[in-house]
DNA sequence: ACGTGTTTGCAACCGGTTTGCGCTGTAAAA
DNA sequence: TTTTACAGCGCAAACCGGTTGCAAACACGT
């Protein structure tokens, strides 16, 4: 994917394509699982932490990336299922190693088909496993 | 449940029932919802926080409680179901409301059944809805 | 080139959690 | 009973991500 494709997915969901905001999708898109503020902050260095955290707060307004909470103390992002645009299905349940830190996408695990009540708006769902990674059982 | 109870289940569970521990349990077992360190700071003063903390720390490694990560930017705590003893299916769906910042306990939405390769060796779950509560939305 | 609004980097701040440390109280050893 | 060892405690300070205020840099229409 070159850059005026990156450009495109921002212009289509109403972003001005700066610089900055070109780097993290393209940085987003080569992750395979979800990345903190941190691990951004190295991989795009020199970029600054307070930049690259509103570029986040901006995609996750515009539905471009799901925010995770593993329950390290640490927030996660990843990039939405295009396709699906942000539906509460889009989501999948994650795996966080409390060994080696690492988050993993449990795909084939789908949101289980839950009746929440009515009267609760439900605007985003977090379904996390924690636990240790086949990596770091040995 | 009088004094001597609350000693027993700490007993029961490998600690010594210090006066601060037997308060903070007893506490938890007045609640219906999960509290943060701040509700049982105030709850409990002039006890201080980091003893609060640490009692905490102690009761989820010995199963005591369970830890939440409700999306919110502070570590909710909930007493374990006894019975069950810390086994995953104890653990329930949470809603956090993101306006009056309350977490409920959604007991109806049990845990479904999910299948976790053997490799991965589960110790907890999350399963938070956010959102905003029916209180909340008028 | 000029002026306005947006984006960025820097530095400081914030709030919740966590830690270091010295005092205290308790229980085992002498 | 006295001594000794150690767990538990409170206080204050550190820590750590996330967040914000502000002024400089930039983009863009005029």
């Amino acid at each position: 994917m070159n850059n005026s494709d990156i450009e495109n997915i921002l212009t289509n969901h109403g972003i001005k394509p700066t610089t900055n905001r070109v780097l993290v999708l393209k940085d987003l898109q080569k992750r395979t699982s979800p990345v903190n503020l941190a691990d951004l902050e190295m991989s795009l260095d020199p970029m600054d932490k307070a930049s690259i955290f509103r570029v986040l707060e901006l995609f996750s307004k515009n539905d471009i990336v799901h925010v995770i909470e593993d329950g390290s103390r640490s927030i996660k992002y990843e990039l939405c299922n295009g396709k699906e645009h942000h539906s509460v299905s889009d989501q999948h349940a994650h795996f966080y190693c409390e060994k080696c830190g690492s988050v993993i996408c449990l795909d084939y695990v789908k949101m289980p088909d839950i009746n929440i009540p009515e009267q609760y708006k439900v605007k985003s769902v977090n379904f996390m496993f924690k636990g240790i990674c086949p990596n770091c059982y040995k």
